[in-house]
DNA sequence: AAAGAAAAGTGCCGAAGGTCATTCCATTCG
DNA sequence: CGAATGGAATGACCTTCGGCACTTTTCTTT
């Protein structure tokens, strides 16, 4: 990367801006060129003041975080933009990760691991707080605590398919009768009341392929 | 991090290993504590060496990468694995990601960078290639191109939660006839043949809150 | 006023789901 | 060795629900 990195600050804690700038500025690779106080206004500045790089905050007035990057991602792709909050939530992680960031670090970061982690996200390479990431990856798996055995999984995925009893039946070599009195276990052990909740329970656990 | 940080190469190409090995003990805070040519001798020098980070290909032979991933994470929790291949498909990334590394990036990455991203994870950040992720972010949103109406939504979430058509109509104040059409709107948009496949279908382009 | 979407009604038949009883099988226990 | 236990597969019965096809009505849009 020739030249500086141009920064812009989105965050509504003006103490924190202040010394988010300053610290920044005392290295030379790094340019602020902006500092907005609420989504709205990251959005506006950033077409102002093409930055490469957006530190947003992500519990902001007038729009939230999540918004301005979808925002700002829609209007100038080529911007990066790094989450950076208070709070390592599993909603907060995973509301900026879809919304599209390209990084995401907590506040309490110390300032040198900061300049590294702006430094990679200038040169193209997403980065995340770890705990932050294994909370996510929670959350993605979101994994039933119920075993289920092989014929049952089978079973479950012709379900979420929308075949009916007698064709699981044909495709499994079983008797419609059986593969009712199976749905019918599965639904009291996932505590669901249809085969429709029985879709969505496994589609939501993984359960199929 | 006091100390220098120990790594150890997972790969089973030689010309790599050596190339990447020199590469690292150029820098003084590295050291090289071993080399294993699969994933299975991973595992075992994982156990030996205990190294700080893992450098870990996804294509090896005898234990692939994930696998190897898995096995050393439950092992020994405190390790951690940078994915380090040469593609980056959608499977590939998420594979690694599901298996829990706290790093991917791809070998085509130059030196400094490496350098930069093993210091990273080493604090206790994750480092992410940005087309990886965003291709795992695409992989992941998989969203439906089929536009729903605020209604139809509503019933697709109800149709989640395994209520009947006489429920639902209960709920929106609509009579089960009404309902019943609705759904059959429904199912012939989203080339569905039954409630339980719409379940799914709403499931998984997370149409539902 | 015409067109079109949303809502509602009707009838039909097959599928879904609950319950109970039975059979077949393997394992285990006396 | 025979008996007992328990899981898996099956069958039957019955009520309700689901999904289709068609028509009708109401409301909005233009």
């Amino acid at each position: 990367m020739n030249g500086q990195i141009r920064i812009l600050i989105a965050d509504d804690h003006p103490l924190l801006t202040t010394g988010l700038k300053m610290t920044l500025e005392q290295w030379d690779e790094f340019l602020v060129v902006g500092v907005a106080s609420n989504g709205l206004q990251a959005v506006e500045l950033c077409e102002k003041t093409k930055p490469h790089i957006v530190i947003m905050d992500m519990q902001m007035p007038r729009m939230s975080g999540r918004e301005a990057i979808e925002q700002i991602k829609s209007n100038i792709p080529g911007v990066r933009i790094l989450a950076f909050t208070t709070f390592d939530d599993a909603d907060t992680v995973s509301g900026a990760i879809a919304a599209g960031c390209d990084g995401f670090l907590l506040k309490v970061i110390a300032p040198e691991k900061l300049r590294a982690s702006l430094n990679s996200i200038a040169g193209g390479i997403n980065v995340y707080d770890e705990d932050a990431m294994s909370r996510l990856r929670q959350s993605m798996r979101k994994k039933s605590d119920i075993d289920f055995s092989g014929r049952e999984l089978t079973v479950l995925r012709y379900v979420c398919e929308g075949m009916t009893n007698a064709e699981i039946a044909d495709k499994m070599g079983l008797r419609s009768g059986t593969v009712k009195n199976m749905i019918s276990l599965l639904l009291s052990k996932t505590n669901c009341v249809s085969r429709s909740q029985l879709a969505r329970y496994a589609t939501e656990n993984h359960l199929i392929s």
